[in-house]
RNA sequence: UGCCCGGUAGCUCAGUGGCAGAGCAGGUGACUGUUAAUCACUUGGUCGCUGGUUCGACCCCAGCCCGGGCAGCCA
C-alpha cells in the first residue's frame, strides 16, 4: 500500500535510471504536454532534474481522473503510482498513476507552449524560460561548469579569495565603472569649489563596483601562492553585442614564481579540464544543444580537446595577417589592436584552432604587465597573453605581472596613475616581491563555448545590459 | 555610441495604396499506447507610438519607442 505521508520525492533523473520496477513512486513537476485518449491520459512531467520527462499513465477509471483534465501545460502536478516498463517505444519506464493531484494550474494566458519560441521573446519571460528545455539545459550546464572550476584549482592546491566587490580603486584600466554612493542625488554636499564632497559619501571617497579583482588576488598570491577568485565583475560600458554583459562573472587565478609560459600552460589545461568534465557530466544536455543549437558542437569540443592550442607571438601574428592577402576594414600595423576581424582570422580560417597570442606591444597593454627585456628598439612589449577560440573570440586575458619595483613605477607614471592611490600595489614589490602571472576567464563566453549558445544573454539566469535590468 | 535589419493574433510569420491572413497555441467535438499525436470545426487584431502625404495608409514619408545583428570597448 501506498503510504502518502511517508513517501519520498523522487527526481525524474533518477527514475529513469532505474534498475527495475517499483510498487510505490512519488513524482512532482510540471506538465510539458497532454495527451488525452479515450480511457487513459498520456502526461510528460518534467522536474527540471535533467533534460528528459517521465511518461505518466493515467487511467481514466482512477477516482482523480478529472484531475487530469486540469493539468494542462505549464501545470505544477504530484503523481503517486508505480513506475514501471513502458509499452510504449519512446522511452524505457513510465508510470502509472493512482493519485494524481494539480498543485497549482495553468490558464491560456501560460506563455510557454511546445513549440516554436525564440530566444528574444524567451528573453521577456525570464522568470519562466529556465522551464524550457533549452534554458533548463543552460543553467544545469552552468551549475556544473562552476562546480568543475573549483574542483580544477582546488584539486591543484589553489586557494578561494573573496576580493571586494565595492573598490575605491577607480582606474584599474578595464573600462567605465558602475559608481557607489549613497549621497542624495538630487543635492548631494558641495565642496567649497563646488565639487561633489566625496568626503561626505558612505565610504568617504568615491566608490565603485569591482571591473577585477586581479589587483586584490596579487595580494594574496603573495602570501598563499596559488589563488583563484570566482565572482561577479561589473563593467558600465555602452557594449551591445551578443557577448558583452554589463554583470558578468569572471574567474581570475593568480599564481607566484609562475612566469608567462606557466600561465599559458595553465590556460589551457584549465579551458580543456573544463570541456572535459561538461562532457562527462552533462552529455545529455550538450547532446540537445548539439541537435538544435549548433550541429558542430560536439565535434568541435572533440577537437578542442585533442589538439594542443597554438601559441603565436603578437608579431608573428602581424606578420601572418599582414601576408595572408586579405583586404581589412582596420589596417594591420605593428604596434596597432588585433581587431575583431583579425582574431577570426587567425583563430577561425589561419590555425583552425585555439590561438594564445602573446608578447602585445607595450603601449596597447595596462600598467601592470612585465615588459620583457631584449625587446628590438621602438618595439617593446610586455608579457600579456589572450587565448582566443573560434566562434567567440577572446575567452581569457591575462599577463604576467610587473614584479620590479622601478619599472612598476615608471609603467604607472606612463598611464598617469598616482602612486599613492595603489600604494598597497607597490608595497607588494616593495617587500618580498616574487614573480607571478594570472589571468581572467569570462565565465559566461566559456559557458557560451560549451553550449554553443550564441548570444551571452541566454546563459546569464537575468542578464544586465545597457537598458535593460528586468527581474 | 555608430552602421544595418526588424516590430501584423498568445507564439512563429506571410501580406497588399482599396474587406486583416496562415501555422501553432486556446476552445468544442472525433479518434488513437500516444511521443511537438492526428482530423474537423472554432474564438482571437490599437498591424509598436505620434504626426504627415492621400479620396483612402498595416503599406509611402518624418520623428520617437522597443527588439536584434555587426563594429568599437573587453571577459
Amino acid at each position: 500500500m501506498i503510504q502518502p505521508n511517508i513517501m519520498q520525492r523522487t527526481l525524474v533523473k533518477s527514475a529513469l535510471n532505474a534498475s527495475g520496477p517499483s510498487d510505490a513512486i512519488l513524482l512532482q513537476g510540471w506538465v510539458r504536454t497532454r495527451r488525452d485518449a479515450k480511457a487513459f491520459s498520456f502526461i510528460e512531467l518534467n522536474d527540471g532534474s535533467c533534460l528528459k520527462g517521465m511518461q505518466i499513465i493515467v487511467d481514466a477509471t482512477l477516482p482523480d481522473y478529472a484531475n487530469v483534465l486540469h493539468a494542462n501545460t505549464g501545470a505544477s502536478i504530484e503523481v503517486r503510482g508505480k513506475l514501471v516498463e513502458s509499452k510504449g517505444g519512446g522511452q524505457k519506464w513510465e508510470v502509472v498513476a493512482e493519485q494524481f493531484t494539480v498543485l497549482g494550474e495553468t490558464d491560456a494566458t501560460y506563455p510557454l507552449q511546445k513549440k516554436g519560441h525564440s530566444l528574444e521573446f524567451l528573453r521577456e519571460i525570464a522568470h519562466l524560460r529556465p522551464r524550457s528545455n533549452l534554458f533548463g539545459a543552460v543553467f544545469r550546464v552552468r551549475s556544473r561548469l562552476a562546480y568543475a572550476i573549483h574542483q580544477f584549482f582546488q584539486d591543484k592546491g589553489f586557494f578561494y579569495v573573496h576580493p571586494p566587490i565595492i573598490t575605491a580603486s577607480d582606474c584599474e584600466g578595464a573600462g567605465e565603472m558602475f559608481r557607489v554612493s549613497t549621497l542624495d542625488q538630487k543635492k548631494p554636499p558641495l565642496t567649497p569649489d563646488g565639487e561633489v564632497d566625496h568626503t561626505q559619501d558612505f565610504f568617504a571617497k568615491p566608490t565603485y563596483l569591482t571591473v577585477s579583482g586581479q589587483l586584490e588576488a596579487e595580494i594574496f598570491a603573495c602570501a598563499l601562492s596559488n589563488v583563484y577568485t570566482f565572482g561577479p565583475t561589473f563593467r558600465a560600458e555602452n557594449s551591445n553585442t551578443s557577448r558583452h554583459a554589463s554583470e558578468f562573472w569572471m574567474i581570475e587565478p593568480e599564481i607566484a614564481f609562475c612566469d608567462l609560459n606557466g600561465n599559458m600552460d595553465l590556460a589551457e589545461e584549465f579551458v580543456k579540464y573544463l570541456i572535459r568534465d561538461v562532457k562527462e557530466h552533462c552529455a545529455g544536455d550538450l547532446e540537445f544543444f548539439s541537435k538544435f543549437v549548433d550541429k558542430e558542437l560536439l565535434g568541435r569540443l572533440d577537437f578542442v580537446l585533442e589538439k594542443p592550442f597554438v601559441r603565436c607571438s603578437y608579431t608573428e601574428a602581424i606578420a601572418i595577417l599582414t601576408a595572408s592577402g586579405k583586404t581589412w576594414e582596420h589596417n594591420v600595423a605593428w604596434g596597432d589592436n588585433l581587431q575583431s576581424e583579425h582574431e577570426r582570422f587567425l583563430a577561425e580560417e589561419h590555425f583552425k584552432c585555439p590561438v594564445t597570442l602573446y608578447n602585445y606591444p607595450r603601449s596597447l597593454k595596462p600598467f601592470y604587465m612585465r615588459v620583457n627585456e631584449n625587446c628590438e628598439p621602438d618595439r617593446e612589449t610586455v608579457c600579456a597573453m589572450d587565448l582566443l577560440v573560434p566562434g567567440i573570440g577572446e575567452i581569457i586575458g591575462g599577463s604576467q605581472r610587473e614584479e620590479r619595483l622601478d619599472v612598476l613605477r615608471e609603467n604607472m607614471a606612463r598611464h598617469h596613475l598616482s602612486e599613492k592611490d595603489y600604494w598597497w600595489y607597490l608595497d607588494l614589490r616593495r617587500y618580498g616581491t616574487v614573480p607571478h602571472s594570472g589571468f581572467g576567464l569570462g565565465f559566461e563566453r566559456m559557458l557560451m563555448f560549451v553550449t554553443g549558445v550564441a548570444n551571452i544573454r541566454d546563459v546569464i539566469p537575468f542578464a544586465r545590459t545597457p537598458g535593460t535590468a528586468e527581474f
